[in-house]
DNA sequence: CTAGAAAATAAGAGTAACCCTCAAAATCTC
DNA sequence: GAGATTTTGAGGGTTACTCTTATTTTCTAG
């Protein structure tokens, strides 16, 4: 287990691959807000999300309610957070550029979900079955919806050099947010007691496919210049 | 003003244009309903959203706090209720059948504005000046897109004879619901006093047009039977 | 018109998510 | 090691929302 959470601050800063030298605060903070969040997946997992209150969640953590809401402004957002961060919209920036647009996100999502640890993973998967199940929390990440629409079009002006806040850019992304978000129903099998990864990738390239046959980003309007 | 809200309970039913005789009950909470949300807008747009407790809007409607609970379940669906309702749905399905899905839904919209009092229109033009201005309100619209998502699948299925359930015919409605509802965003011409209805119509046209040159419904797969 | 069923309301106590302020503790800088 | 800065804890306050129970209002029969 090559990740390095939770355990003893080691007086030197180990900076693994990708550690940028953080300084002993900085590392405390993200220890804190990652313990923070296990105890609360943990917590709404074992007995429920409106059945565990911010209160256990902090003391489980051993921080104060207070805590919990420096790190995370609301209840919904230590399940929400980061739902297709700024990092997974480089990776679609970063894709080859021979990919249509809903393909390199494709191959964002792919390249970000193999990148985690295996224990990341399984906290990913128990966010997407909390998303998936709670009805509060479907609503929280549909809510959200209109941060997303912008990394993604903001990707796709990177990616295709169209003009910053092109509408047709972003009524496409809002199209797609809004097609793939409400892809993650509750639907048929919902028994699966460990929805695993394999589960997400096939709805989310079912869901792509059936996209992509409906939905074409006009070309860039010749500007006058 | 042949509206008869709000004031002296006629004891002869007056079943107006299109009532259907309801009893004094049902007249009495309809008329409850429609006064609590009359408040509620009322001391929203005055004194703010975050501002107006719902004691407050209780009070001034002359009821309960748990009364309030008993006719809008939460705060933000007195503002919310009824957006997108079955009502304009069905005016879609009865639109004439030549038009595109979208310019159906136009219709229909522009049919269920059209068919409102002076005095319900202006109701209308508050909720939606509250939707597009505050934060909280633009979320928990966002957040019930499932709900209209729900209602344009079956309308087009009626109207283009789909299946029931046809998955292409849903992502269709998700997609068109997502990229129409982030249009309604606070963007530029906030300032204006009272935001006519001429001015909605117009994005909603503006929006319309752009999202058909990107979003195309496929044709039903030739089923087996 | 009146008795009793059914529904709507009011009142009140309780919970929990947040907000704000202030003092104590930890970390950084020199 | 001293002082500036940041993070944390503690506690009080607001308010949306829930649940229960008693009272009032409307409906329905006879």
């Amino acid at each position: 287990m090559p990740q390095n959470r939770s355990m003893s601050p080691s007086p030197t800063p180990p900076s693994g691959p990708e550690g940028p030298a953080l300084g002993l605060r900085e590392r405390k903070k993200a220890k804190t807000k990652a313990e923070i969040q296990r105890q609360a997946l943990r917590l709404f997992s074992e007995q429920g999300y409106a059945e565990t209150s911010v209160e256990q969640i902090a003391a489980a953590a051993e921080v104060s309610p207070s805590t919990f809401f420096r790190y995370y402004p609301t209840k919904d957002d230590v399940v929400l957070a980061d739902f297709m961060d700024a990092r997974t919209m480089q990776l679609m920036i970063d894709a080859p550029a021979d990919l249509r647009p809903l393909a390199a996100l494709r191959h964002a999502v792919v390249q970000s979900m193999t990148s985690l640890s295996a224990e990341d993973l399984a906290l990913e998967s128990l966010r997407n079955q909390l998303i998936r199940t709670v009805p509060e929390l479907r609503r929280g990440l549909i809510a959200e919806m209109t941060r997303p629409i912008g990394l993604l079009a903001h990707a796709l002006e990177q990616r295709l050099g169209r003009e910053p806040g092109d509408p047709d850019v972003r009524m496409y992304a809002a199209a797609a947010v809004g097609a793939l978000l409400t892809v993650a129903e509750p639907g048929e099998e919902v028994a699966h007691a460990i929805p695993d990864v394999e589960a997400m990738m096939q709805r989310l390239d079912a869901a792509i496919t059936r996209l992509e046959r409906m939905l074409v980003l006009p070309e860039a309007e010749r500007s006058t210049q």
